[in-house]
Parts: structure tokens; sequence; C-alpha cells
RNA sequence: UGGGGCGUAGCCAAGUGGUAAGGCAACGGGUUUUGAUCCCGUCAUGCGCAGGUUCGAUCCCUGCCGCCCCAGCCA
């Protein structure tokens, strides 16, 4: 017996979310004997954080109940998919820790199969082939209100629809020409049950199949078969598929299919000031509002890691969202406390000035330098120490000087006293400034009896500044990023506003002379470090042979400047 | 106005006939060679509204109100 206590959990004294307790009870009452869910995304875009609330919930709980998660590629429509995002979303996955293992499918694996289930309905007189117009198709359905009326093609008989569907496989029609369609109601309350369309004619040329077909299956027909061909117990999607579960049981009541799974419906994540739709994101890609689905500032999968954002925090941030039916919108600000607290115990800390200020310690002596020791991570010991150089001209920030400061600011001003973090007390004797009346250098004087940032007399300090010795200083750009939106719901938009219109013009700010410690310069890429009481910033690719650019993940949180911003 | 869902604090939410968990945010305080981290504390007499049943209702019943989804040969 150990009287270790269990490893806290999220959510550890929330209840059980509603599919996992539906789960819980299929497998208590022997419905289900292996629980098997999955992941299917469609290859048109890059995945976003959204997804990754699914993608988590499918493998987490297949993990949970001893079941197993397939990923698999819904490729029913190849005008819109490439091949770049299939590869795009298994690295995706790969990097947020999940494992599909053999269980890799793709949905036109199974177009022989859902083609001759196609057959199977048409034979059984549960469905048609329709020459009606997309345009005709739509006047017919009927509103929301108002019940649709029967096509003049509905009541063909099975050996001419037989002959049509056959047709259209071969290749004799256009795009357009006809679609097949469930024979089901077309009074029916539900719109999706008003003979939907099943198959329609695409001539286009197929990622994986390629040439093979011309004709093909729509979502409502594929998904639940796929599933039922997979052995999927629950299909698990988002709230909008609700409406076509009617659809999905009556498909899968209609054909022999193999298995009988089961669909359940989740809220999607929202998160505020920014979108989480690919079909806008693409449009923020292609309209040239961001540089690209991996830009820093895009919600993208690719996007968050390439910003630094750990694939922890992600997890993190999603374990303490639970998986229910409200629709919401999450504060981004709980992103943000979960990619600091990934970040937090072990992001190396150094130091950068990201504005610099020169600062010239007169009595330091001219043209020496000395190391001095300062502690890879406070808080952890075992994370060692490095050596800083430090000498005569140092830079500080901007930001930690005030010529005439408030109350409140702790900081360097003319005549006070603070400390250099690792280093010394300094204190500002003079302050130089140009001919537009700006400071653009301090000058200050050391006192060498605090080495190492202590005084012997026991004199307190207010401040610790973070410093770069001027002669060992790294150039480098950063590459700092806010909100890619000023609006909280930016996808919501006013009547005859553009949802382009709330786009935050100040949501990157490069900064192109800032200084860091030499210990920088070897950075790795993609790992995150801690620019001390600045924030956590990794090296972008953008990077070359001693030009190096850092990506701001985030700042830490900054309690003087939301001070000073009150007044 | 047809069908399907959803309403608990600023946000995400647990709970369920017995008197409202937790997280984020906010605010106050302590520690601090990062104004960070960490620690402590405050934050719903009330669970969309109105009735009803009950000793007792956020939970059961009735009626309202609000929000979301569906009229692609997208997923």
């Amino acid at each position: 017996m150990s009287d270790i206590p269990a490893p806290e959990k999220a959510n550890e004294t929330a209840g059980e979310d509603f599919i996992r307790a539906a789960i819980r009870a299929d497998l208590a009452a022997g419905r289900v004997a292996r629980v098997v869910t999955r992941f299917p995304p469609e290859p048109n875009g890059y995945l976003h954080i959204g997804h990754a609330k699914a993608i988590a919930l499918n493998f987490s709980v297949a993990a949970e109940f001893g079941g197993r998660c397939h990923l698999r590629f819904d490729d029913t429509n190849p005008a819109k998919e490439e091949q770049e995002y299939i590869d795009g979303i298994k690295a995706d996955l790969t990097w947020l820790g999940f494992d599909w293992g053999t269980h890799l499918y793709h949905t036109s694996d199974y177009f022989e199969q859902l083609y001759s289930w196609a057959v199977h309905l048409i034979e059984a007189g549960d469905a048609y082939v329709d020459d009606l117009s997309a345009e005709e198709i739509r006047a017919r359905r009927g509103t929301l209100t108002a019940p649709g009326t029967d096509s003049p093609f509905r009541d063909r008989t099975a050996a001419e629809n037989l002959d049509l569907f056959s047709r259209m496989r071969a290749g004799e029609f256009e795009n357009g020409a006809r679609v097949l369609r469930a024979k089901i109601d077309m009074t029916s309350g539900n719109i999706n049950l008003r003979d939907p369309v099943l198959y329609r004619i695409l001539h286009a040329h197929h990622p994986r199949t390629e040439d093979k077909w011309c004709l093909y299956p729509n979502y409502d027909f594929a998904h639940g078969q796929s599933d039922a061909i997979e052995a999927v117990t629950h299909s698990l999607c988002s709230l909008e598929f609700e409406a076509h579960r009617p659809l999905y049981d009556w498909l899968l009541e209609h054909l022999p299919v193999p298995a009988n799974p089961r669909q359940y419906e989740f809220s999607r994540l929202n998160i505020t000031y920014t979108v989480l739709s690919k079909r806008l994101l693409r449009e923020l890609v292609d309209g040239g509002h961001v540089a690209g689905w991996d830009d820093p500032r895009m919600p993208t999968l690719v996007g968050l890691r390439r910003r630094g954002v750990p694939a922890a925090a992600i997890l993190e941030f999603i374990a303490r969202l639970s998986v229910g039916k409200t629709e919401g919108v999450v504060e981004v600000e709980a992103l943000e406390h979960a990619t600091r607290d990934a970040l937090n115990p072990t992001a190396p800390r150094l130091m950068g000035v990201l504005r610099p200020l020169k600062i010239v310690i007169e009595n330091y002596p001219e043209g020496e330098s000395e190391l001095l020791d300062a502690a890879n991570h406070p808080q952890d010991e075992a994370a060692g120490s490095r050596q800083v150089p430090f000498g005569r001209e140092l830079y500080v920030e901007q930001d930690d000087f005030m010529e005439d400061p408030p109350r409140k600011f702790f900081r360097l001003s003319p005549g006070r006293e603070v400390r250099l973090r690792y280093a010394y007390f300094v204190t500002c004797t003079e302050v130089i400034k140009n001919e537009q009346g700006e400071v653009i250098e301090l000058r200050c004087t050391y006192d060498p009896a605090t080495k190492g940032g202590n005084a012997p007399d026991g004199r307190k300090v207010k401040a610790t500044l973070h410093w770069v010795s001027a002669a060992h200083a790294v150039d480098a750009e950063l590459r700092l990023y806010d909100r890619l939106f000023d609006q909280p719901n930016p996808a919501k938009v006013e009547e005859g506003q553009n949802w382009l219109d709330s786009l935050n013009a100040a949501s990157l700010e490069t900064l192109t002379g800032a200084k860091l410690e030499p210990s920088l310069a070897d950075a790795a890429p993609g790992v995150p470090v801690q620019f001390e009481r600045q924030g956590y910033f990794c090296v972008d690719p953008d990077s070359a042979a001693g030009k190096p650019v850092f990506n701001r993940i985030i700042s830490l949180r900054d309690s003087w400047a939301k001070a000073a911003k009150k007044g």
C-alpha cells in the first residue's frame, strides 16, 4: 500500500461527460465489446485547434476504454482535396502525440463497396436516379415550413435506375446531369430526409483513386457506412450533424452493413479573437492576410507549432474544457494560461533586450569584461548555470528607464539604484539625449561590492533588470505577436460589415534591433526559452546563420503594465 | 411559424429532490535577484423567466423567453 496521493487530474471532481457515460453504459450492457472511434478529417486544409478537441476526444476515449482510434481521411470530394493536406494532417496528429497505429484509412478505400451498397438501395426501391438539375431539386425541396414535392423521376423502375446508375459510373454523363437520391420522404420535417442526394457526377482527378471514378458518394452516404466497415462503435462529430443522424441511421438500417455504429454529437470549440473555421482560415491565407497556414498568428496546429506553443499546452487547455452540447466561446486567456503553464517549469531563463537602451558604467574599467554566473532556471537547480559576459557598456530595456517616473515605478531613473540581474547594483548618474530630446544613453556607476547581485551591507533595491553586454551581444530579429482580430467574435459580423475589417493591424510587430546574450546564438530551432521578465521565445525557421529570428510565443504576465494602464 | 439542439458567475463548467465543485479572468495579501513563478484569500442567498408539485426544487410538471443548426450535387 502506498500513501502517495494519486496524481491530480484536470476536472478531477467533475463528472464524466455524456459521451464517456454512454460508452461506459454500452460496455457494461455488453452492447459493444471493444470501443472503436475515429477521427475523420477532410484533407482540404490544415487542422486548427478546434480539431485538436475532436482528436483528443476520439483518441483519449479509445485509450481510456482499451479500444482504438482510426484515422480516416474523408476524401469524397476530389475537387477540394489535396495530398499536401493529408501529409500535413498526419504530421499534426503525430505532433500532438496521437498514434493511429495501423489504422489509417481513406473513405476512397471503400468506393467500390459503397457503390454496391448504392446498387442494393436501388434494387430495394430505396433510391433512384434523378435527372433534375441542382436548381430544380432545390426548388422542389420545399422550405423550412413547407413540404417538398416529389421528383417526376422518383418512380423509375429498379431496372431503369440500375442502368442509369451504371452509366453514370461509366462516364456517359456530364457533371450535374444526374444524381442518385435516397427515396425517403419529401414531406419530412427534417429536410435532410427529403430524398437526399447520395451520389453526384464529378469528372475530377482524385489524389488516391486518380481517374478511376467520375461518380462520388457524398458525406451522408459515405460516413456511416465507412464507420460500419471499420466497426466503429462510437462515431463522434460536432453539433451541426445532429440533424443528419436520422439519415445516418436510415442508411445503416437499409443496407447490409457489417456493424451498427452510433453517432454522438458534441459542441465544437470556439476561442475569442480568432476564427476556427477552415473556410475562413483559408480566406486569410489566400487573401494574403497572413503568411500562410503556418503563420504563427494562425490558430492552426502548424501555426501554433511554429509559434512555439508546446503540444502539451494545447492538450492541457483542451483537457480543461469539457465535452458537452452547449455552444460557447472560450476566452483566449485560458489558452494563454495553459501555454505559460506548460512553458514555465522547463523553459531555460536567458536574457534578451527587446528595445535596447545603452548604458555606460563609468567606474568600470574600459576595455575589460568578466564572466558572471547565472542560473538557467532559478526554480530548478538541475538546470545548472551558465556564464554571462559583463562589461562597461551594456544594453537595458528602454521600458526599464523613466526620467520622470510615477510613484509606483521601481525601475531605473536618475539617481536611483537598481540591480542588474546576476551582476551588480548600478545607479543612474546622467541622462544623455539626442537633438529631439529622446533618451539615447545613460551614464551609471556600479558598486563592485555587489557582485552577483547582493549588497554586503544589506541594502535593498526595488528592481532587478535584465541586461546584455554591448560588446558580446547577439543581434536578432524578434517577432512579437498579438491577437489576429480586434473583435472577440470575428466570425459574427454586423450587417454590411466584412469580417476582415476586424483584423488587428498590429498583430505582428517586428523588432530588428534586439540584443541577446551570447549563449542565445546557438539556440535550437523551435525550442522554447524564456527571455527573463519578457516572455517565452523560440527560434523561427526563417533564421539564417548569424541572423537569428525569434518568435515570441507569449509574453509573461505583466502586472506593472496593467497597473500603469490604469494609472 | 417545420425539424433538431442548448440555456448554472465576466468566460469554460460540475452537480442533481436536501440547500451551488473546479479552472480561466478579476480583485486583495504574502514570498521573490524575473513587477514572472509560487502561496493565501475574495468572487452565484442563487442555477433563462413565470407558475405548480413537495417539508424542501437548479434538479420533477406546465407555460413562456432567448440562442444555435438544417432548405450544397460541401463536410
